[in-house]
DNA sequence: GATGAATGAGTCTTCATTCAT
DNA sequence: TATGAATGAAGACTCATTCAT
């Protein structure tokens, strides 16, 4: 009768909502290690719900399936980061310059040079065979952050920062392929390569934005000295 | 009764050879058709078969499954691309420029631009999940593609037509990569893309071309300083 | 609240935990009557998992394939009687003779005459087309069951017993070859003899007994002489 | 119409006849070569037309299958031995106990020894999954067997060589089953056997003869009492 | 007679998903 | 909420047998 103690007997429905959320998260956690460890295909559920400490059963109380595992996944993380980007985005004031390089490094930082690169490779992998990831995939991920990156070319131009482009979509791949390459290079033929021959690194990724943001600025040439560095 | 030309005194070996050789060619052509549409795993041996005009059975009597039939593919594609243009590079003489810029485009028309391009996706997709499949591509295509560019890029540096460049591999990629790119968007992302934002043209490429070619003659010619690096 | 004997506290682990022990019993058992009818090639899973009331895939919950069900069969069977004939063995005081006499009664009432018998053949029948199966009952049941013989017989030498044999080998094969025959024609070729010649009864395996028994001991006699060898 | 150069185009019956027995032949002696070694089911149509000489296809055009292959074999070798064996006993004059003796030998130096072995505990394994194969062996190989040494011993008796036996099939099986779990032995499990503490002998073989013989004969001796029963 | 390409029934095995407890 | 036993559809691969040539 006394609740003093009794808490793990009867716990408040708040609890218990804490305890939910902590599973779906749990769960999360363990499909995104396997998820980009493995590839979906080979990734099994029971495998998840063990990586989560729980059963096969549980996680169908909190997901539709495998599918939409690895939807909430890339929610989780991706378009989460993607969010803080564009939140950061929004309040910037200063050189796109400074922003498009911190940008870039950010998503090195925190996707390219860690195992959620897995996660990018994996959706490139599965998309013929998920339509309906894909396309979820497609429109939060790919469609957002390059509407990000064009906002702030375009506000670069308007600007007066950068010189008109007449292919801002040319530019956006200009900046976004590499480090996409990198990412499915890792996660595919990297372990076979033992000279390292086909591996980007942090260092070559600068050298692409110097190169593509000089090229962004050049039109400055009469304007002013050297920008690039 | 006098058979003229004989023909009865050669029954026809020939003629089942014949229809067994065409028979490989079928199951290839087949197994690429849908390898490409569907990729390896979402491809059921039944199907090859069936889209072959064979049973089941069939196909095993020329493969020994389903990735050795992948492998032949790839061998029937690919890699006889490769010969052709390695070929081509050893009797060639001429300007380093327009080598490389015919072998690009050649690469963009009968590869990047066909339905072969779903057979370099997918092996980007599948290398980890089938280790062995990949390392042949690893060293049948990978390799060799860029050794051949090496080798030219090398040629041209020798001969003063390029200037020298410091990481070669750096340029292989930035030839490459925006190919590759287009060749996984296209088999993955594209047909949800309806303002084709992210898809690469012979005119993109052509423009890729251009920079990167410019870049490594650029340095040769007396007008200024050091650019890019 | 107070839940006196707490019935509620354990939610049934051991309801489920007893049905998965019972079905482990239940598909070896079926398992079982299968592979000693029909052998171990002719019996489909299918039809161990129908026999057991279950679903095809079921038996891959418990096991790990079909030579892995014949293993547990085998195990749950001859091993576990040869496990007690051991420990029968080991406590035993007293006449030899008698002992031999035990051990082979009880093989033959327990597995000689049985359904058993089939599942001995089986692995004569398979043991060159499953060399991991065949080793394993070699040296879990042959070697095992020779080693116990060899033991007895030993030891019925070192008290007198017996008289010292030149070949123990030979004589643990003429005490076992009889009954091994006798399960070995019973699956083969006993339904169609009518007259039943070939078939070893529990009167003639007594015959063998005795006479080999007799061989043993005849030594004893006063008459030595030139015995068998 | 000229035959004289056209022996090659147009061979005389007798010469096809020829051939075709010879075919018969080969396609027996291969077949028996892989049965003995791999068993019936681990044995492919192909191998053994391939081992004969000849395709896929021929072997249909003299047998009507696996299994009349099988057959053939027996008849070729086993039953073929036994019809030598038989007419050597018709027109035996002279001692039944080397008469049997003679015949055990020869069948240990013609069968038991050699890879036909092979094919006896081929039919054991088999004659479950081919009851049609499993009569025929019974009736043309175990029951001719067996009528032979019963009509031996039999004759003995009569003539006073050997004593009145009250159990002629357990002395047939006294005599014949080492032998055959000799055979058995080597094509299951003595591959496993280091020690070859299973493995028959041709002298342990003769050791067996001696002791049933003299079993046999014993009561002639003026010893008298009653022996082995 | 001989070929050998083709057939297709047969079986093991995997795993996402369900549901009684 | 959680369990975990059970399901059953799916798919790769084998090989005896057939038959057009």
């Amino acid at each position: 009768m006394n609740t003093g103690s009794g808490s793990m007997e009867a716990p408040s429905p708040r609890r218990w909502q804490r305890r939910k959320d902590e599973r779906t998260g749990e769960i999360i956690e363990a499909a995104l290690g396997l998820f980009c460890e493995k590839g979906f295909s080979a990734t099994k559920l029971d495998d998840i719900a063990r990586a989560a400490g729980v059963t096969k059963g549980t996680p169908y109380l909190y997901f539709d399936g495998k599918e939409a595992i690895l939807k909430a996944v890339v929610r989780a993380t991706l378009i989460d980061r993607l969010g803080e980007i564009e939140a950061e985005c929004r309040d910037y004031r200063g050189s796109r310059t400074v922003l498009i390089r911190r940008l870039m490094l950010k998503w090195w930082d925190e996707v390219g040079s860690t195992e959620l690169a897995g996660l990018c490779k994996l959706m490139v992998a599965e998309a013929a065979n998920f339509p309906e990831l894909a396309r979820f995939y497609h429109d939060e991920v790919i469609v957002r952050s390059r509407a990000l990156m064009r906002a702030v070319l375009l506000d670069g131009v308007r600007e007066g920062e950068f010189r008109p482009m007449p292919d801002t979509d040319a530019v956006i791949d200009a900046l976004q392929a590499p480090l996409l390459m990198n990412m499915i290079w890792q996660h595919s033929f990297a372990r076979f390569d033992e000279s390292a021959t086909g591996s980007y690194t942090k260092q070559r990724l600068e050298t692409t934005l110097d190169l593509v943001l000089a090229a962004l600025t050049a039109a400055g040439t009469t304007r002013q000295g050297n920008p690039t560095t």
